[in-house]
RNA sequence: GCCGAAGUGGCGGAAUUGGCAGACGCGCUGGAUUCAAAAUCCAGUUCCCGCAAGGGAGUGAGGGUUCGAGUCCCUCCUUCGGUACCA
């Protein structure tokens, strides 16, 4: 069979590559970099392997750092190009439950099944460098890491994570004893415990992840999810905050991404102020000991919330500017001077507001309706500036988890106060003039509109008539001398919960010391890095126990219980979360068997950071501020050797399914009759407003053809109705039935094709939607490219009769050079559909050839290998190469083949294409205008008028203005 | 609501960043080959008027800058993605 096919080739050469370790990757070492050795290190974000396989999104990212990576170890670039799999997470849990079946036996058979389908495809991974977060030889570093996390603390002057040990004691604390020693440390570390909500679900027995809980029921089974509050495992993220904002300006990311990055860590700056809301006859006596003493430190609690003083109230505000506006306050619920500012006769009514707050998750509480409620306390407080008192309210619009869990409220210039004190019939005073030519200045002034920028200040005792910023420093000063304010700095980001409740996850090495009575003394330590890693128990069953506490709970007791230097211990049982494994598995691929560090600090000098980093939008936040996160502490602590891991980001986009035929469920059922009668039948998809009907053939559930929908002034109709219909490509899901399988398309048409398409559909960054035919294309393509070198009406495969050992003709040598040219820069750019139609051009023109030069057809050869390696390989063999095309030089352009002899040269009048004229690339500005103006055509249209203005562009075109 | 990305033929998409709009592919039309089909090859294919030569319009809508705008500026519309009271 001389016919190009795929299915015998593909397999043949990904059993070559592996045999002959083609893409095992190159020794590296920092003495070859200052040798002038160029490295670079290409990764994808490693996939969770699903029960369902790969999906067609995987390959898409994966081809196109397959195709640098390629390339670059062409050009003669050392490469680290690796693979890997995060497989710890719930779905193998749930599969647990429901069989008995261990998680490990699943995730193993579904990596199994990821791997298969990855060869597949070709991708030319260093093999022998796989890891997977479950196994033990790699989770024993997460847990090593974790302990590093455990053993720093964050000296904010130095700004960098330290030992612990490093940390100064107070003498105070020194005092107390060991004890309080220890309970001061485990207040500083990166990794600390405390008190935080779950989401436990009674009906499931179990507690969910956020993921897991929608509208405050269990996503599964509908049942409500209650908050509970459970001893937690936190990071303190938040303490690098500034860092990880900084950090993001050397990177070479999407704006968009950083952008996101930066709002979620919402840094801000304002002032910290302090209410008084003790007894108003010692409000004198407070202020004077403040104007003396100053304003006190934040005092954290051991669980992150502000420790007060009884006295006061302390907010932050973005807006010191506005404090003579400040006609109420407000408490979250959670708040804990509630108690104390509370009275008798308006206790039960916050004490019931309190109570259903509890109730509803972070999600009800923003969510959804926009009505504000909350409560009177029966307490005022003195605003510091206007002496007056104002009402302290508790209302859950204010978060306890933000700045100190409390606010002064300015209803007339910020929308969500201003919105409450509506709806409570609260004061309304403008501090703020905005424009004089601003619409609503009168209502604003009147308290009736809110305005939210900036302005003059009115209302403001001395500061009337200075501007907001001047204003914001003038109070803020003024506050800081009295030692009731201070400037203070806020971030969004929040402390990183770092445990779950769940079997599959990596278990923390850690262990809590227990009395010969079995309870716990309070004491806790590190497992001792020799024994790590810390493994999972043998359960017997993984079914909920029914109480929230995590299942490794249920171990026996010889898991449980340590003895360790001649105490008992028992371990800690939450899991961490998935995030954990996906943290730092860059740097294991560096060296992934070493058993006596993480990685070996000469290797990680090597090859990092990462060069190119490829994955989904998705992680855009959470999985790399996570590991930029951690990547800080472990250069902070020596780890690592640089503060950044990944250097270039791309975020490929998603492929959707074919596009549908859609109509709402109104018209839907308006029209299922006829539409029945016509054989169509629908499938109801999507929730509320988004919801839709999308039309199939009844027989088989297929989508209906283009040919039967017709298109009359822009709308589409079912053919022969009046029923309008909308063509719509959505995400692949089972419920569309609109998903493609890569094993299907590897079958009918080849990786190869699979490979080209996806990269052919349009940018790598660009949302698109699968067309089957376009495959097609593709593969017509790779027929063309087959028949350029092999004769098909051969049985034997001999070769074209057209190749030649001659040499290029100046065109097919323009030709080829160009391709050259288009493919490099293309490819280096990621713009890879550009660089496919080039390659679509080049065989289009040399197929058309009576002689094809074989010096040619293999330069082009190693141009499209990275993009469709096996017929690459294929081909490069039938003409007579002994080795792997993945060893030929990428080829480089001839600046001196590019030049043509003659150009056209569009020739416009007013703006308009009237004439085209050949002329030499290499004419002068003057030669050009004057052969325009000698055109036949040119003089004809121009005759009798006079030219006002010239333009001439050399190589380009002759624009002629005449009147 | 806010933030981000994007709107170009029947469809996916090109366009050296202000210089020939529609590369390349799909689809479609016609032709060659064939007993016939598949496959292959050749030609055509933005729309409108015209037999043609040619003319006119045209990159979501409207305005502007410019000799010249898909590209820059202003206003608006639509779609997709993210986000959700962060004081």
């Amino acid at each position: 069979m001389a016919r190009y096919n795929p299915s015998e080739i593909e397999p043949r050469w990904q059993s070559y590559w592996e045999q002959h370790r083609t893409f095992a990757t190159d020794d590296l070492t920092t003495s070859d970099l200052k040798n002038g050795a160029q490295k670079s290190y290409i990764l994808d974000m490693f996939p969770y392997p699903s029960g369902d396989g790969l999906h067609v999104g995987h390959p898409e990212g994966y081809t196109a750092t397959d195709i640098v990576a390629r390339y670059r170890r062409a050009c003669g670039i050392k490469v680290l190009h690796p693979m890997g799999f995060d497989a710890f997470g719930l779905p193998a849990e749930e599969h647990a439950i429901k069989t008995g079946v261990h998680p490990r036996i699943k995730t193993e058979q579904n990596i199994a099944e990821f791997v298969r389908q990855l060869k597949m495809l070709g991708f030319s991974y260093d093999w022998d460098r796989v890891v997977s977060t479950t196994d033990e030889d790699y989770f024993r570093w997460t847990q090593w890491i974790f302990l590093v996390l455990y053993d720093t603390w964050f000296d904010a002057e130095q700004n960098k994570g330290r030992p612990i040990d490093e940390l100064s004691i107070p003498a105070s604390i020194a005092a107390k004893g060991d004890d309080a020693v220890e309970q001061y440390r485990d207040s500083k570390r990166l990794a600390f415990e405390a008190h935080a909500l779950v989401n436990w679900c009674p009906g499931l027995g179990t507690v969910l992840a956020n993921e897991e809980v929608q509208n405050g029921v269990s996503e599964r089974d509908g049942h409500p999810v209650k908050r509970l509050p459970l001893r937690q495992w936190m990071l303190r993220i938040t303490a690098y905050g500034d860092r990880l904002l900084e950090g993001l300006d050397d990177l070479d990311w999407p704006t968009g991404i950083k952008k996101l990055q930066q709002d979620w860590i919402g840094r801000s700056t304002g002032a910290e102020v302090d209410f008084y809301v003790g007894d108003e006859a010692n409000y004198a006596d407070w202020k004077a000991v403040r104007a003396k003493a100053g304003f006190p430190e934040t005092e954290m609690d051991a669980d992150g919330s502000a420790v007060s003083d009884q006295q006061s109230l302390r907010v932050y505000t973005t807006r010191p500017d506005t404090l003579f506006g400040a006609t109420y306050m407000v408490v979250s619920p959670e708040h804990p001077l509630v108690d104390v500012l509370t009275t008798a006769a308006q206790s039960e009514q916050v004490n019931q507001y309190r109570e259903t707050a509890s109730f509803k998750s972070d999600r009800d509480r923003t969510d959804g309706g926009k009505v504000k409620t909350g409560v009177f306390t029966g307490s005022h407080a003195i605003n510091p500036v206007t002496g007056k008192p104002i009402p302290v309210w508790v209302a859950d619009y204010v978060l306890a988890g933000y700045g100190t869990g409390a606010i002064m409220a300015v209803p007339a210039h910020d929308e969500r106060d201003f919105e409450f004190a509506k709806q409570f019939d609260l004061d309304v005073i403008p501090v703020v003039d905005p424009p004089a030519d601003h619409e609503d200045r009168d209502a604003i002034l009147d308290g009736q509109v809110c305005f939210v920028a900036q302005g003059l200040a009115i209302n403001s005792g001395q500061f009337d008539g200075k501007t907001t910023d001047e204003v914001k420093e003038a109070v803020t000063l003024w506050l800081d001398k009295d030692g009731i304010g201070k400037s203070a700095v806020n971030f969004k980001l929040r402390d990183w919960l770092f445990s779950r409740q769940r079997f599959w996850g990596e278990p923390f090495p850690i262990l809590h010391e227990v009395d010969a009575d079995g309870k716990l003394t309070g004491r806790k330590r590190a497992v001792p890095l020799e024994q790590l890693p810390v493994t999972l128990p043998d359960l017997e069953d993984f079914k909920p126990h029914g109480r929230p506490e995590p299942p490794l709970a249920k171990a026996d007791d010889d898991w449980l219980y340590v003895q360790l230097d001649g105490k008992r211990y028992i371990r800690e049982t939450n899991t961490m979360p998935q995030w954990a494994g996906s943290c730092w598995y860059f740097l294991r691929y560096i060296d992934p068997k070493n058993d006596q560090h993480l990685v070996d600090p000469e290797k990680e000098k090597a090859w990092m950071p990462v060069d190119l980093y490829v994955g989904g939008a998705e992680h855009a936040v959470l999985h790399l501020l996570y590991s930029r996160f951690w990547h800080k502490v472990l250069y902070d602590r020596g780890h690592v050797s640089t503060p950044e891991p990944f250097g270039r980001l791309v975020n490929q986009g998603m492929i959707l399914g074919a596009p549908q035929y859609h109509l709402s469920p109104a018209a839907f059922s308006g029209a299922k009759a006829s539409l029945a009668a016509m054989g169509y039948a629908g499938v109801p998809v999507g929730e509320d407003e988004k919801a839709s009907v999308i039309l199939v053939h009844a027989k088989d559930n297929s989508d209906l053809r283009d040919d039967q929908i017709e298109k009359r002034k822009g709308k589409s109709f079912v053919a022969g109705t009046d029923i309008e219909v909308l063509a719509k490509a959505d995400k692949m899901s089972k419920s569309r039935g609109n998903v493609v399988n890569p094993d299907d398309i590897v079958r009918e048409y080849g990786a190869d094709s699979l490979r080209l398409y996806e990269m052919f559909m349009g940018p790598l960054e660009a949302t698109k939607p699968w067309a089957m035919e376009g495959v097609g294309g593709v593969r017509n393509f790779l027929d063309r490219v087959w028949r350029l070198v092999v004769d098909h009406r051969s049985d034997e495969g001999a070769l074209s009769s057209a190749l030649t050992d001659d040499d290029c003709d100046e065109e097919q040598n323009r030709v080829l050079h160009q391709t050259i040219k288009k493919v490099t820069e293309d490819t280096e750019g990621m713009s890879f559909n550009t660089a496919i139609a080039r390659m679509m051009e080049f065989t289009n023109h040399f197929s058309k050839s009576e002689k094809r030069p074989r010096s040619a057809i293999k330069n082009f050869l190693i141009l499209l290998s990275p993009y469709a390696p096996h017929i690459a390989e294929e081909l490069w063999r039938k003409l007579g190469e002994t080795d792997t095309i993945a060893h030929a030089p990428w080829p480089k352009f001839d600046e001196a083949a590019l030049v043509q002899s003659s150009i056209e040269v569009p020739v416009q009048i007013n703006g308009k294409i009237k004439a085209k004229i050949n002329v030499s690339p290499e004419i002068s500005k003057d030669e050009l205008a004057a052969v325009a103006l000698g055109d036949d055509r040119v003089k004809q249209l121009i005759d009798g008028k006079t030219i006002v203005k010239q333009i001439v562009v050399p190589g380009r075109l002759v624009n002629l203005v005449v009147k």
